[in-house]
DNA sequence: CCATCAAGTAACTGTTTAGTTACCGGCTCG
DNA sequence: CGAGCCGGTAACTAAACAGTTACTTGATGG
């Protein structure tokens, strides 16, 4: 079976890495096992999540999972670490303060509740993570500035409206942040018991829409004069 | 060791079941495991709490917890069901069509947010839940008819406010239920990776009491007319 | 005083799980 | 060309787990 002695062609001993990656790539396997952790812990939390489930998804197996991320909760760690660089990061492509403050303020409602719909997964993580009290979380160095930004540039946005007489003098970066967040992540996070005790499936586009412009209006009327 | 044989004293044999019962008691056994589980469940969610756990917690043993609940499922439905009866039970109480409808929905957001404040593992409970989808829910039979009080009670205020021209048009019953749960909910739930990512300590009183005025401020400002 | 039944104990069983170890195959560099 | 290393496989291990079974204890009624 092994007749590779043979034949010293030296074929393709140049290429340094980039080409001969078919069948080995450590980029792609690590790639590979953070997505299928991030499913896995997504759908089960980090209790019910399963090692060998994660390897499986991935197509790879345990021993390539320990050896790119230590054990399960480092593995763990990197899927919420990751998920939270991926809201801020899209967050900062926004530039809310270029428009008017009322429109910035609507722009980062919108922008915040499709982010969740089309990321369920991040909900489910905090979830998660709450669940445990931020055991994980607490543990991350990375994760300390990542979140000043936003407040910041909320900050801003608000000052410029207090100045032009649009918003409340009350009105603090923190809790319409907050309001934001809430009305978007209590919904979708809550869908499968809401839809179940009130009869009503609130997935669907009709009240996903009217849910979606419930948000802003809210969280504009909560801050005008 | 047994001498119980010699002396047929009949002592206490008529009194029916109210006294002997220090040692033997069927009703304390089974709500002392129903309120161990509900504390490991939501601790721990359902794929972390452990049986073994519930019965220590309990001061019995997996054999009683078998015998009253039949397996862990059904504990933790019955867990489930507890929860919905105490808040919906606890809202009827209100009576929030007694006073004037603006009086009336700051009432319930009060009421909500201060139970959801008391009732920690009520909250953990609807996220385990709904990280499965609310799986066990979807089988109870119980709990079809219990929320639509609820609706039917805010529906009422709501015209009542519409027509007397303190409401907008637009108000919709469970739009502004959903608007005072995820505002308490969120908050609360999510304390732990907010308290980390802000550096802000958001179960101190006075951010507490500050959250507070927000919700009803909150309601109130997005259903005015 | 013995038969019965209900409350409760504790040790056991089969399965699942996170983590480890021994091994394989092919590429690369001296 | 061969030593060694890197990406990968699969079988194993020790512990933890849900659920069961064999047993004890004590009250009651005939």
């Amino acid at each position: 079976m092994n007749d590779s002695g043979g034949n010293g062609e030296k074929k393709r001993s140049r290429r340094p890495s980039a080409e001969r990656t078919a069948q080995r790539d450590p980029e792609r396997t690590r790639a590979a096992i953070l997505d299928a952790a991030t499913r896995e812990f997504a759908e089960n939390g980090m209790g019910g999540a399963r090692v060998d489930a994660i390897a499986e998804r991935a197509g790879t197996n345990k021993r390539m999972l320990y050896h790119y991320f230590g054990d399960k909760e480092q593995l763990y760690l990197k899927v919420l670490e990751e998920a939270y660089v991926g809201i801020r990061t899209a967050e900062r492509a926004l530039h809310i303060g270029d428009r008017s403050p009322e429109e910035g303020i609507g722009e980062l409602a919108l922008f915040t509740w499709r982010y969740f719909l089309q990321h369920p997964e991040f909900l489910s993580l905090l979830g998660t993570e709450n669940l445990h009290r931020a055991r994980w979380l607490r543990q991350s160095v990375r994760l300390k500035e990542l979140h000043s930004h936003l407040i910041g540039e909320l900050s801003d946005v608000l000052e410029q409206g207090k100045k032009q007489g649009v918003f409340i003098e009350t009105a603090d970066p923190l809790h319409v942040y907050l309001t934001i967040a809430s009305l978007g992540y209590f919904y979708l996070s809550n869908q499968y018991t809401l839809s179940t005790i009130f009869g009503r499936d609130l997935i669907e586009p009709t009240h996903l829409n009217a849910w979606e412009r419930h948000i802003v209006h809210v969280t504009l009327a909560s801050i005008k004069r």
